[in-house]
DNA sequence: GGTAAACCTGTACCTAGGTACGGGATGCAA
DNA sequence: TTGCATCCCGTACCTAGGTACAGGTTTACC
C-alpha cells in the first residue's frame, strides 16, 4: 500500500512529526485522547494527517498545566458547538481558570522583566538593596520580594 | 513559648494556611524551594509568616506548568535584582516561554468562549454542522475543528 | 508532673504521565 | 521470497511530585 501511504500516516511518522514517543500514541489512545485509528489489513495503525496537529494541541495544553483528563475535556468542548448544559458549565469554569492563569503568568512575567532590565546606576553607585557590591548592602534590609 | 508563636508559624499552621500537606513543606525544604526555617529548642520548625505567600506563589507557578526546578529558578530570579548574565539570559528565555503560554491560553480561551456562547439560531432551524438535532446533520461533513 | 496533640526523622508507598522491552507478525523493496 | 525495518500487544519499569507510616520527642495546657 505504498499509494495509500500518501494520505495516511504510520505510527512512526505521526510520532516523529509531532515530536512524541511512539508509545505515547498508544498511551493516548488508551486514555481516549486519540481516537482509535483504523488499521491496515495486517493490523498496523494508520492515522489521518491532522492527528499531528491534535497532538501538538495536547502537548501545548499540557505545558500549560492541564492534566490529560482536562485536556480531554477541552478537546471535547472544542469539538462540539452544541455543548450540553453541563459541558457549557464546565467550559465557563475553565475560562475563569484560564483567566487566572493568564493573570498569574502576567505577574511572573512582570517580575522577570524587572530582573532583565535590572537597572544598576553604575558599578560604584548603585541604589539597589541587593547589589552584589558588598559594602553597599551593609545595614540594609529588604522584604522578601518574591514575584508579587 | 506561647508568646513567640505570635510571629512565627508552626508547620501545621503554615500548611493549613497555604493549603498544602505538611509533608510537602519538608519535601520543598529538601528540594531547596523553602529555606530551612529555624527551630525551637526542641527542634520544631518555626516559619516566618511570609512563607505562606511563598507557598502560594509556588503552587500558582506549578499550576501554570512549571516544574519545581523551574519554580526554584523563577524564585531565585525574582529575589535578586542583580542577576548574573547567565540568570539574566535564562530570565529572557522564560519570558519568551511565558509569552507563548499566554498566547496558547488565549487561543484555548477563544475556543471555549465560542462553546459557551454557541449560537444556535433556534431548535428547529440551526445552521451549525454538529447540531444535536439529528436530521440537520445528515450529509454534512466538517473539518476536525480542534482549538486552533 | 501528666498527657494529648503536634512535631521530629527516615523510609516506604502512591499517582500521573510516560517509556522500554520481549517475542512475535507485517510491510515492502530487492 | 527473503530480509530487514516497523509494527503489534502486553507488561514492566521510570521520573516527578507528593503522601503516609512508624516509632520516638516536644509542647502546651491542666
Amino acid at each position: 500500500m505504498s499509494a495509500a501511504k500518501r494520505t495516511e500516516l504510520r505510527t512512526s511518522e505521526v510520532a516523529e512529526l509531532a515530536g512524541v514517543n511512539i508509545q505515547t500514541l498508544r498511551y493516548y489512545e488508551r486514555r481516549g485522547l486519540l481516537a482509535e485509528p483504523h488499521r491496515s489489513n495486517g493490523g498496523h495503525r494508520l492515522y489521518p494527517p491532522d492527528t499531528v496537529a491534535l497532538l501538538q494541541v495536547i502537548k501545548a495544553a499540557q505545558r500549560l498545566g492541564f492534566t490529560l483528563d482536562e485536556v480531554a475535556d477541552l478537546l471535547d468542548a472544542g469539538r462540539r458547538r452544541h455543548p450540553s448544559p453541563d459541558l457549557r458549565e464546565r467550559a465557563i469554569g475553565k475560562i475563569a481558570e484560564i483567566d487566572q492563569k493568564i493573570a498569574d503568568l502576567t505577574t511572573i512575567r512582570a517580575s522577570l522583566t524587572e530582573v532583565v532590565d535590572a537597572r544598576c546606576d553604575s558599578l560604584t553607585n548603585c541604589t539597589c538593596t541587593d547589589c552584589p557590591i558588598p559594602y553597599l548592602t551593609i545595614g540594609t534590609t529588604r522584604p522578601s520580594g518574591d514575584f508579587a
